[in-house]
DNA sequence: TGGCAGCTACCGCAAAAGGGGTATTTTGTA
DNA sequence: TACAAAATACCCCTTTTGCGGTAGCTGCCA
C-alpha cells in the first residue's frame, strides 16, 4: 500500500516536530518535508510530489493570505489546518480559503491521524469543538468548495449535556448557583458540580467564559 | 394653553399610580383615565378623545398584539411604551409596532415628562439606555414608521465612559481583576472602582451582565 | 455483566467578586 | 478659575466562585 505523502508546514517547534514524529512512527504515512515558510513551502511543493499539507496556521507568519496563494499554485492540494482558535469568522474564513481540514492544535494522536487519512481521501474532517462553532455558519459560505467533499468527519470534540446546556444558559443570564439551585430544584452543589464541569471540558475557568460560550454556540439571545 | 390629555394603561399599581401623580401634578398634562386591560383602554379610546397613551407594556396582559390591535383601532394615536427590557430584539418589535416613543420603568420624573410632550407633538423620545441597545438595529427595520416621526430625542441614560469600555472589555475576555490591573499597570483596587460603578450604571450585579452588555454592544467579537 | 457517561450531592479551602464606604488627583470645560 | 466628572486608590466585610477531592445512582451498550 502506497503511504500518503505529507508536507509539515509552521514555524512551532513542537508543531513541526510532533508531527513529524507521528508520521514517522505510521506505516501509513510519508513525510515529504518540513518548511517554516511560504518560500520553502512553494519550493517544496514543486519539487515533491505530495498528498496532504499539515499546516499550521496559527503561526507567525503564516495567515489565510498564504494558503490562498498556495491553493492557487498547486491546484488540488488537500490542507489539514491546524490552529488555536474556533472562533466562527475565522473558521469561516480558512475553510472558505480551500482548506479540506481543521483541527485545533490540542487534537490528539488518533484524531490527527484521521484527520489526514480523511484528508488524503478528498474527505472533510473538523474537530468537534470546531464544529460546535461551526454550525451556525450560513450554509452558503462554504458551498464553495464544498463540491468535492462530500464527506464530513468530526472527532470526539466537547459534549455538553442537556443539563449542562441549562446551566449555562441560567449562569449566563445572571443568576448565581444559588438561584439556579432554587430554580431546577437541585443542591447549590449540584450546580457547581456541573458548573465544574462544563468549565473543563471548554478549557475555560470563569464565569465570563461561560458566557462567551453561551453567546458564540447562541444558548442566549 | 390646552392641556395634553393622557391614558394611562397597566395593571402593575406604582406604574399606574405614579403616572397618574406626575400627571395631576403638572400644568400641562390631563388624566383622560387609567386602564387595567384591553377592553377598557378600546372603551377608554373610543369615548375620550386622548391624545397620548402611557402603557406599561412589561404588565402581564400586554403584549405587542394588543398594541397593534389598538394602533390599528385609533389610527393616528401617539404611544409611550414603557417596559423593564432594553434587548434589541424586544425593542425592534415594540417601535415596529408603531409605538412612538420607548422609555424603561426606571427613568425619572423629568424624563417622563419630556417624553410625554415630545411624544405629544409627535416626536420619538427614547430613553438613552434603550438608544445604546438601538444602535445597531439595521435602519431598514424602523423606516416603515419613520417617517412622521423625524425627530428624535434621548434621556440622560449611561455614559460609559473609555476607561470603563476597556475594563468591560477585558472582564468579558476572561481575565480577573488583577490581571486587569497589572495589564493596565493599575491597583486591582482602581480596577474593582471600575468594574462597581459600570455595574452600578447599567443596573447590574455579576460578571454575566457584564459580559451580556458587551456582547449587547459589540465591544467584544 | 462490567464499564462508562451523566446526574446528583457533599466537603474544604483559597481566591475572587460584590457592596458599602471615603478620598485624592487629573482633566475637561463652563 | 471654579466646578464636575473621571480616574485613581484604599478600607472593611460578606458572598460567590473556582478548584481539589469523593461518591452514590441510573441508564446504556459492548
Amino acid at each position: 500500500m502506497e503511504r500518503i505523502k505529507i508536507v509539515v508546514a509552521g514555524d512551532n517547534y513542537l508543531f513541526t516536530k510532533g508531527m513529524e514524529c507521528l508520521i514517522e512512527e505510521s506505516l501509513l504515512f510519508e513525510l515529504a518535508g518540513t518548511v517554516l515558510n511560504e518560500i520553502e513551502l512553494i519550493d517544496k511543493l514543486s519539487n515533491k510530489q505530495a498528498d496532504v499539507l499539515a499546516i499550521d496556521i496559527s503561526s507567525i507568519g503564516w495567515s489565510e493570505d498564504i494558503l490562498k496563494r498556495v491553493m492557487k499554485y498547486v491546484p488540488g492540494l488537500k490542507v489539514l489546518a491546524f490552529n488555536t482558535v474556533k472562533q466562527r469568522n475565522e473558521i469561516s474564513v480558512v475553510l472558505g480559503s480551500g482548506v479540506t481540514s481543521y483541527l485545533l492544535l490540542c487534537c490528539d494522536k488518533a484524531e490527527i491521524t484521521e484527520a489526514l487519512l480523511k484528508t488524503a481521501k478528498g474527505e472533510r474532517f473538523l474537530c468537534g469543538k470546531v464544529l460546535n462553532a461551526l454550525i451556525n455558519i450560513p450554509k452558503r459560505e462554504l458551498d464553495g468548495h464544498d463540491a468535492g467533499c462530500p464527506l464530513y468527519s468530526v472527532c470526539a470534540g466537547v459534549n455538553i449535556s442537556e443539563r449542562e446546556m441549562e446551566i449555562i444558559r441560567y449562569v449566563s443570564e445572571g443568576l448565581s448557583n444559588q438561584e439556579i439551585a432554587d430554580k431546577l430544584f437541585l443542591s447549590v452543589h449540584t450546580v457547581n458540580t456541573h458548573r465544574k464541569n462544563i468549565m473543563s471540558k471548554l478549557g475555560i475557568n470563569n464565569t465570563a467564559g461561560l458566557v462567551m460560550y453561551a453567546v458564540r454556540n447562541q444558548l442566549v439571545s
